[in-house]
DNA sequence: CTAGTGGGTGAACGTCTGTACACTCAAACC
DNA sequence: GGTTTGAGTGTACAGACGTTCACCCACTAG
């Protein structure tokens, strides 16, 4: 009960947060209204304006919490430090499985709004995945066969890889929790990584062009 | 001047689906009001009931639209019959990026509300990917060096490769016209398929799990 | 030539939207 | 312990929305 004033604003802004990822699955940020949000939360509309100046602001915030789970997904990856192939390939995709499912309205909501969000928040989530591509794409420069790669060569194969998984996130967002259709999601991914990886441990054996 | 009635009615329908495309640009079908259309349309809002009962159902149509030109890509690419590998590839990647600039407007739709539009369009645009998926399945079953693969491995490459498409349809489109722009993506998405394609031809080399 | 079909009109409805403004009243501060 | 602050209230407005209805009147069919 000591900073009571700053927590209570605090709870009312998470409120608004949530309901506004509850409210826009199955549509989209711009198709939805302040009102609707103040409503399910359980304010009055002029209410929303001592927290977020509009709707694109709020949803701004949003990108920013989705990324910030995708970045210790990242990072939890990384952690598994010695790759070998295959175990890398399981790591990924196993902590991939998770994190979608654990936040599955946050990854629904970047899926959605990469596309149709407002310009700004498109913007914002490309620049978080051009982000990630490049930090996946300094860590491949780290593996054992990639000594003799191009800067450009990386960046397009992380850019395949990472845009894999965004699909795979996709795909089991669609799922929806039914344990089975997410495990067959969960092995295309596996499978599709291998061949991937395969393909690019034996890149430079055939000469671009 | 033989069959005016029908052709005017077939012009605003299509001046419709024009107005509607250009409208959701930069949002989303869902974001979309009758009222816009009609207003752009330059008819009243209830004459718009003439042509579709609903937003929604425009949507259904501008879905079918899209893939019917997708599907005459994929056909003309197929054309290329005898396939060398870099051949195939370089024949895909630019079949891809000149229809994808030809249509801008309709695979920006579909990139768009696949995600984000009103369930029913999201449903017609899922099943139409996955029938192209299923198509290019098939084609690759026909390649050299595909014989001993299992259904299962033939429908997660395709996967793999209609995905890695959609990506690069999506980031034509986001290029926008700026030729230098979109030759990089195209460049990007050859040297992706080639990394891919080998995997995929040394697959069976190395067996799954 | 006459009857009827059907694309387009225009006014009206109830509902929802974003935003402005003046307000309360408990917690925070000095 | 009196003053300030600021999250939340309540009313109000003008505009946009989907949908209804009765109405045209150029074209078509017989």
């Amino acid at each position: 009960m000591t900073e009571t004033r700053v927590e209570r604003k605090e709870r009312t802004r998470r409120a608004i947060l949530d309901a506004a990822l509850q409210l826009c699955d199955g549509s989209s940020l711009v198709a939805l209204s302040l009102r609707q949000v103040a409503r399910e939360v359980g304010i009055v509309p002029t209410a929303f304006y001592r927290h977020f100046d509009s709707i694109e602001a709020l949803g701004l915030e949003l990108v920013d919490e989705s990324f910030a789970s995708l970045r210790s997904m990242l990072r939890d990856v990384r952690s598994g430090s010695q790759p070998s192939f295959s175990e890398v390939v399981d790591r990924s995709v196993g902590t991939l499985v998770e994190h979608v499912e654990r936040r599955g309205r946050h990854f629904a909501f970047i899926v959605r709004e990469r596309a149709a969000g407002p310009p700004a928040v498109r913007a914002a989530i490309r620049h978080q995945i051009e982000l990630a591509q490049h930090e996946l794409a300094t860590d491949l420069a780290r593996l054992p066969g990639t000594e003799a790669w191009s800067p450009e060569d990386l960046r397009v194969l992380s850019a395949l890889i990472v845009g894999a998984m965004v699909g795979t996130a996709e795909q089991i967002v669609q799922a929806d929790g039914r344990p089975d259709a997410v495990q067959q999601v969960a092995e295309t991914a596996r499978t599709q990584l291998r061949m991937v990886l395969i393909g690019a441990l034996q890149w430079r054996s055939t000469p671009p062009a």
